[in-house]
RNA sequence: GCCCGCUUAGCUCAGUUGGUAGAGCGCACGCCUCACACGCGUGAAGUCGAAGGUUCGAGUCCUUCAGCGGGCACCA
């Protein structure tokens, strides 16, 4: 078999993502097991407009490790892909293209004709981010892909709606809302985003008071919305304006006639105590518009432009030029009292960073306070949904539901779910299903449906139950909710994560899925959040052409839920471990004449060579690992485990133990035996591996002689055979061997001690040494007699003999192990004697350090009064072993010093 | 202002019931040893952010502080 030396990842991943879909694998149907378990897994559906980030990669890893573990484990597992459709950012994109190509804004070409050119563009490129998923190996069941503009999805969609407004919770009225002048329309206070303003100035205005000389100062950052004020207030226990209170203030510049009024909302030690009230551009203002029944007046306009109501002087001026224009007739009459400088946060626009307008405006909304109550309930009661971790995000999770505060629905855009609700001449509203509903409603058809369409997380609210079928009781909705884990980052856990289940408990009757697993940021190696416009991004698909899916796939699924900087190095790392596993198939392969997987391990363990032995031994304590780690989201821990089973364990150990035996040039029994076993223990590791390196496993796997469907689960022994329907290997606690394993321990103890000698005295790798083992125990005698000829192949020694005791020549070099067996390479006229020495006495040391800090412990008689008598037996042992080998090296150093 | 997290070897990070500090990369030395130089062998390297406390014993629990980073509120 012709097996190249290096692995070239490119040749896996292009051959098996196609068939494996073709299969049909990806597909819960697989599973033939009318009582098999369900697994289930709904994607965070990425923007339609979207490619792929390494935040996505990451979280694609972690779903399809969990996917490909419970699949292998038998589950009737389903992970539903789907998109977005991303109001805002997508129909930004159509506009641009619109621009540029023709020249035409959408309102050129009307309403129609431009969604139409939306779902042409959804068409076209709306696909890159699926691509991108296969070549992640991501084992979605595309039969299943939903997108949240579906039908079905817009079904479930009006169905929320109608239902929520019947119930009163949603509701159209007018409010004060974010408004972002650029994308013209209304943003949800979760869209919005607070930055700092470091080179802020505070503007000091003073208003005289009418009939009087005085003049009360305010303190605003926005003077220009000064020509819509309507109050001035003050606090009401405030001994400088209480006299005041009541007064009517001349407003300058518009000479409006405004109340002086008391609100505790005041803090008396802000700014000057008084507090201009501009009800229709500030949230607060307008709360205390509301309370003390303020007129509301309108000075800026959508498009953040002054309006007709801010006075012939300033309609239709810019707000910041309308600011300048302000301040500077203020200082003309002498009513600037001063600007200061001032540190605040400005609200921007989440999507393109313009500053936000707090406008009035009509809008929909939905009481999200009275919808939060059950998943709250949840949470208390049954500490549901699990998060991972759990700190601090329970917190975070609770915290928000606690204080919830109405949701602004509508958006003033094209691109999205239309509002359900329609308008007869007169205006009154008729929210249905269709209209059809609405003019049967109604009882006419002139009816004119609302212009605006729904928040994109609304329907991102219903994800879980609308793709499974939701208003239908379909089967998948049944067999596959709830689901059992979301992932996803930590950004939208309000914007979607807790409205997920708000939805699912109110409609589905049950939480939308039992854990919530967060994944960590990825930094760029400076610490920088990555991002588009810094250019600081590192790119999945890049990394993946240059050390392969694989290797990138087990280094993000290690990162986790940890925060973390990337770097290359370690992608490199699993390259290389890839690379190593390769190897080791390689060899296997390269002798694998005579030989089956399944094969060799038949009977009786204590048939079994020690190393053979050992090795299931050690297998199945990395099965045990890896499952329990990978059932608690622990998947560092999971990789770890995998990463030095193989490497040390297997390939390290083992295969050096096995391969006099393995590549043995007489065939027969024996030879057979060991080829089967080395192949059957590669064979449970490539399962092991599968879900998180599929391209590798499954290449590999395919080239092992004696796998086939026999090696699948249960649950799909009809199916073509393949590692990702293998059966997920199941640690068999009677095949752990605890005597094997320190019986290995301890010639791994003897041949590292050899190496560490040759490499301390220089000797040539070339060079073969005599080994003079004594061990004064019958047992440890028997091991080392056993293990002769491996011991000997792998320290490099022409001979070595094995006794009670011996008498070495004087000039050899030595160690004491642990358990008092000594080694001795005699080294005439190769050894140097001071270095020698040097050496033993620092192993002295060492052992002489442990000791006193031992004896320190164990003469504490606090320790051993108190300590579990098992702790202390423990390290009584240990100091005794210690004793016994600090003596043997003191005699050594002794006759070494003659 | 309130709440929370992080601070462990030069770098990136593990360390889950408190009981001899770990990995990978990097570094040093020696090796093309018949699976692998994307490799093999050996080695050096940490007062676990600081100070207290609880305990026989603390990287691990408690308190305070410092630096960094989040979330929320306020921001006239």
């Amino acid at each position: 078999m012709e097996i190249p030396k290096a692995y070239d990842p490119k040749l896996a991943e292009e051959q098996h993502y196609a068939r494996w879909e073709a299969q049909g694998f990806f597909a819960p149907e697989i599973n033939r097991d009318p009582h098999a378990p369900v697994y289930s897994i709904v994607i965070p559906p990425p923007n339609v407009t979207g490619s792929l980030h390494m935040g996505h990669a990451l979280q694609h890893t972690v779903m399809d490790v969990l996917t490909r573990y419970h699949r292998m484990r038998g589950y009737r597992t389903l992970w539903l892909p789907g998109t977005d459709h991303a109001g805002i950012s997508t129909q930004i994109q159509v506009e641009k293209q619109l621009r540029r190509d023709e020249n035409l804004t959408r309102h050129d070409i009307g309403r129609e004709k431009f969604l139409e050119r939306v779902w042409q563009w959804k068409e076209k490129y709306g696909g890159e981010i699926q691509r991108q998923m296969r070549r992640e190996g991501a084992s979605v069941d595309w039969s299943r892909e939903r997108f949240t503009m579906d039908e079905g999805l817009t079904r479930a969609v009006r169905e929320f709606f109608v239902r929520m407004y019947e119930k009163g919770w949603i509701y159209r009225g007018e409010g004060l809302i974010n408004w972002c002048p650029k994308d013209q329309t209304a943003l949800s206070d979760l869209e919005v985003e607070k930055v700092e303003k470091k080179d802020g100035k505070l503007y000091y205005l003073q208003y005289p008071i009418k009939g009087s000389d005085r003049r009360v100062t305010v303190a605003t950052t926005r003077p220009e919305t000064m020509l819509g004020d309507t109050a001035v207030a003050v606090n009401p226990t405030d001994e400088r304006y209480i006299d005041l209170v009541g007064a009517t203030i001349l407003l300058p510049l518009v000479n409006r006639e405004i109340p002086i009024v008391a609100d505790d909302f005041v803090d008396p030690t802000f700014g000057t105590g008084a507090v201009k009230v501009t009800p229709a551009h500030d949230q607060n203002d307008h709360a205390m518009g509301l309370r003390h029944n303020l007129p509301m007046i309108k000075v800026i306009d959508s498009q953040a432009r002054m309006s007709a109501d801010a006075g012939a002087e300033f309609e239709s001026l810019d707000r910041y030029e309308a600011r300048e224009k302000v301040v500077a007739k203020f200082e003309e009459l002498g009513l600037l009292e001063k600007i200061a400088d001032y540190e605040f946060s400005i609200s921007q626009c989440g999507r393109c960073r313009t500053v936000i307008e707090p406008l009035l405006s009509v809008q929909w909304f939905l009481k999200q306070s009275a919808f939060g109550e059950r998943p709250l309930e949840l949470m208390r009661e049954r500490h549901e949904p699990r998060f991972v971790p759990e700190n601090p995000y329970e917190k975070v999770y609770t915290n928000w539901l606690e204080g919830l505060y109405d949701w602004t629905l509508s958006r003033q855009l094209w691109w999205g779910h239309r509002i359900p609700a329609w308008y007869d001449e007169a205006g009154n509203i008729f929210v249905a299903r269709s209209e059809e509903d609405a003019r049967k409603l109604a009882g006419t058809d002139k009816l004119t449906q609302d212009p605006d369409v729904l928040d994109t997380w609304f329907s991102s609210a219903l994800w879980p139950i609308s793709t499974l079928g939701w208003p239908d009781e379909t089967d998948d909705l049944k067999t596959f909710y709830p689901t059992d884990v979301l992932v996803t980052a930590r950004d939208i856990i309000f914007l979607w994560v807790a409205r997920m289940m708000m939805t699912g408990l109110e409609f589905a009757n049950d939480k939308a899925f039992k854990d919530v697993f967060i994944t960590g940021t990825i930094f760029d190696k400076h610490g920088q959040r990555m991002s588009k416009s810094k250019g600081n991004g590192v790119d999945p698909l890049e990394v993946f052409d240059k050390y392969g899916v694989d290797a990138t796939r087990i280094v993000l699924a290690s990162i986790g839920t940890t925060d973390t900087r990337w770097n290359d190095s370690q992608v490199e790392a699993y390259r290389n471990f890839a690379n190593k596993i390769w190897n080791a198939a390689r060899f296997c392969l390269l002798n694998s004449e005579g030989a089956e997987v399944g094969k060799g391990f038949a009977g009786d363990a204590q048939t079994w060579t020690l190393h053979d032995r050992w090795i299931m031994s050690r297998l199945q304590k990395a099965v045990r690992d890896v499952s329990r780690s990978i059932e608690a989201y622990e998947f560092h821990a999971a990789v770890q485990a995998l990463y030095h089973f193989f490497w040390d364990d297997f390939c390290d150990w083992y295969i050096e133990l096995t391969k006099a035996d393995v590549t043995a040039t007489e065939p027969g029994e024996a030879r057979d035996a060991a080829r089967s076993r080395v192949l059957t223990v590669l064979e449970q590791a490539l399962r092991l591996l599968h879900p998180f390196m599929p391209f590798i496993t499954e290449e590999l796997w395919q080239k092992l002689p004696g796998v086939g469907s026999q090696l699948l689960h249960a649950a799909y022994k009809d199916a073509v055979p393949t590692v990702m329907l293998a059966a997920y290997p199941q640690s068999r606690e009677e095949l752990i061997d605890e005597r094997a394993e320190s019986d290995i321990a301890s010639i791994i103890e003897l041949v590292s001690r050899v190496r560490n000698i040759r490499s301390e005295m220089n000797i040539k790798p070339g060079e073969q040494v005599r080994l003079l083992v004594a061990a004064p125990d019958r047992a440890a005698r028997a091991v080392f007699e056993s293990g002769a000829q491996q011991i000997a192949r792998l320290v490099r020694a022409s001979d070595i003999l094995i006794s009670e005791s011996f008498d070495a020549p004087r000039a050899s070099a030595r160690a004491v192990l642990a358990g008092g067996a000594e080694v001795a390479v005699p080294l005439e006229g190769l050894i140097d004697f001071a270095k020698e020495r040097e050496r033993l006495r620092n192993e002295r040391e060492k052992l002489e350090k442990e000791a006193t800090r031992l004896e320190g412990q164990l003469s504490n008689q606090n320790f051993v009064e108190r300590a579990p008598a098992e702790k202390v037996e423990e390290l009584r042992q240990r100091l005794a072993d210690i004793a016994q080998r600090t003596r043997m090296l003191g005699q050594t150093l002794e006759a070494f010093s003659e």
